[in-house]
RNA sequence: GCGGCUGUAGCUCAAUGGAUAGAGCAUCAGUCUUCGGAACUGAGGGUUAGGGGUUCGAGUCCCUUCAGCCGCGCCA
């Protein structure tokens, strides 16, 4: 598009100033083209001058009037071009050029703002990974909402995703165990018996209804039954029960997995064994004090690894090398693994024993987000599974709606603490920053509503004389929809979903302004007919934002 | 002790190494009120935690000090 053709003349810029000896370079800089933050200083700013005065030397506000000479109109467009600061050069571009960005979102509708920059390299993205022994709390919607619009970014930017979730259900874990003990504790107490909760039991109320539920369906079936028997049982049927909750709970939440990867197969498949054998084959597993390590300090990990416990357990370790070791064989050019905070002393371990296997820890990618405190009236709510205060992400959807939720785990950058606002999340005002731009793509529908009421259709971008585009309020709002592209590519590749929410905000804030200073539907009919254009394609800008944040775009509300 | 994240306006937070550090809320003062007022305009408010360094240029990169949160198992 238009920056690509400026930068191509600016090139061409620069290598007749060199051969004509006005500039001497050796290597053609990148020219970086930005939208400057003040737009008294045009419509595009680059730095090139100042980047080649740091490569060969030289003043920079000297060689940028060099560079502005050879530049003139660049092929007719540019307006004018201006040395500015310590060496910026200003570009003011020809009008015209918004025009080509209405025309480009009335051609590529609901794709406006993707691209192929991805070239269908396979990705997977792993999220949310819960233990199947309890709902989805809020402490998991973060990570969901993180890594399910991390997975959208990259899918508008044509990669190829996959979305997995890891469920950490190996049958001999303490968890688990824990867990199968406290549904068949509260099993005997449901049935009258005064039977005591495990220490470290879970407390939550689920667990509970868990322990009716097997009640009902079964009454008094399992009381003859040997107590491990019967907790095995349990742990089965309750995981399956906990399994079947989380996937309704993310289903709610707009989460959808195209895999459910669980560690229990790892086992028995005998992945968890082939992986170990690997390991030992290329030396880096050694045995000491009755228990099998791996050698990951020779991978950069601080201290090695047990894999293999002196009772003969595989550890956790072990189950997630086997997984990851897995992944790569299925293919992937790239993984992401999303992880709450607890887990960042896991990324050199397991990145270690990636390395170990002999797969590139590059291709590895984790991602760490921080955690979400909860407020209500100013006070923190409390988060703890086991002593069942938790507060579960079905409660929070119930209480906000799913779109605020989403929103509001996306608001900040996933390396923040995120103070999650109760009160203001659901309050229908203007505070609330997911009303504040949901309104704007309602107030949008009913301008088109209102269009369709007096018989006025919306014309295409290529039907209408733009150029009667010209107040400030219509040039401020196209050029913020010329950034859409760029932007959902930017926070593709750094993973940075919160900047779609800002740049929602700020889209429907310069929306809003529009509105109030130009009247769409009025007795001009060329004018009528371009505003309703601009008004379509901030429509279309905007949906496709909250699309892939994973948020409703509401016609009325 | 080791490691991670954070520290920016009264509060919550933005800012590919770029120009005068920006939004929202709150406060104060206004607009408009026939397309949805859930709107808009303006004002005040800053030593970017402290100190050093790198360079044309630092909130951003490096070193260091301080403060807050989190993690550091033959748990998962």
């Amino acid at each position: 598009m238009i920056r690509e053709k400026l930068a191509e003349n600016i090139r061409k810029a620069l290598m007749s100033a060199r051969e004509s000896g006005e500039l001497a370079f050796e290597n053609m800089p990148e020219i970086a083209l930005d939208p400057p933050k003040n737009k008294a200083f045009g419509d595009f700013t680059t730095n090139v001058a100042m980047v080649l005065a740091a490569q060969s030397g030289g003043v920079p506000r000297e060689i940028a009037a060099r560079i502005v000479d050879k530049l003139g109109d660049a092929g007719g467009l540019v307006v004018r071009a201006e040395v500015a600061g310590a060496g910026f050069i200003n570009l003011y571009v020809k009008p015209d050029w918004l025009h080509d960005v209405l025309r480009r979102i009335g051609v590529e509708g609901a794709d406006y703002g993707h691209s192929n920059v991805g070239n269908g390299e396979k990705i997977q993205v792993e999220y949310v990974s819960a233990n199947p022994n309890g709902p989805i709390t809020v402490a998991h919607g973060r990570g969901a909402a993180v890594g399910d619009t991390i997975a959208n970014l990259l899918a508008a930017c044509g990669y190829d995703v996959t979305r997995e979730s890891y469920i950490n259900d190996a049958p001999n874990s303490t968890q688990m165990q824990n867990f199968g003990k406290s549904v068949h504790a509260r099993y005997m107490q449901a049935l009258g018996k005064d039977y005591p909760m495990p220490e470290d039991g879970y407390q939550g109320e689920y667990v509970m209804d868990i322990a009716k539920d097997i009640v009902k369906e079964y009454g008094e079936k399992f009381l003859d039954l040997p107590v491990d028997e019967c907790v095995l049982k349990f742990t089965r049927m309750a995981e399956d029960e906990m399994l079947a909750l989380q996937k309704q709970n993310l289903a709610q939440f707009g989460v959808k997995f195209d895999v459910w990867f669980s560690e229990a197969t790892l086992h028995e498949s005998g992945k968890v064994e082939k992986a170990i054998d690997e390991l030992k084959k290329r030396g880096h597993a050694y045995e000491k004090a009755g228990a099998l390590w791996l050698k990951s300090t020779a991978f950069g990990d601080d201290k090695d690894r047990a894999l293999i416990r002196s009772n003969g357990q595989p550890t956790y370790i072990a189950a997630d090398t086997a997984y990851h070791y897995d992944k790569f064989q299925r293919g992937f050019d790239r993984i992401i693994d999303c992880w709450g905070p607890d887990h960042h002393g896991y990324i050199a371990r397991t990145k270690a024993a990636v390395a170990a296997l002999g797969c590139d820890p590059d291709k590895l990618e984790v991602i760490i987000y921080q955690a979400v405190r909860l407020l209500s009236g100013g006070e923190i709510v409390m988060m703890s599974k086991r002593a069942g205060d938790v507060v579960l992400l079905s409660d929070l959807i119930d209480e906000v709606g799913k779109d605020a939720a989403r929103f509001f785990f996306l608001m900040r950058s996933s390396d923040s603490t995120l103070d999650f606002d109760l009160e203001l999340a659901k309050s229908e005002s203007s505070e609330n920053p997911v009303f504040y731009v949901q309104y704007a793509h309602a107030r949008i529908c009913s301008i088109l509503r209102k269009a369709e009421d007096v018989g006025v259709a919306v014309p295409a971008a290529a039907d209408v004389d733009l150029s009667v585009l010209t107040a400030d309020g219509e040039l401020d709002l196209i050029k913020k929809l010329a950034e859409l592209p760029d932007l959902i590519a930017e926070a593709a590749a750094k993973r940075e979903p919160h900047r779609l929410t800002r740049y929602a905000q700020d889209l429907a804030a310069i929306f809003h302004k529009f509105y109030t200073e130009c009247r769409v539907v009025g007795d001009d009919e060329a004018v009528t007919k371009a505003r309703l254009v601009v008004v379509k394609s901030t429509l279309t800008a905007l949906a496709n934002t909250l699309t892939v944040l994973g948020i409703s775009s509401p016609d009325k509300m």
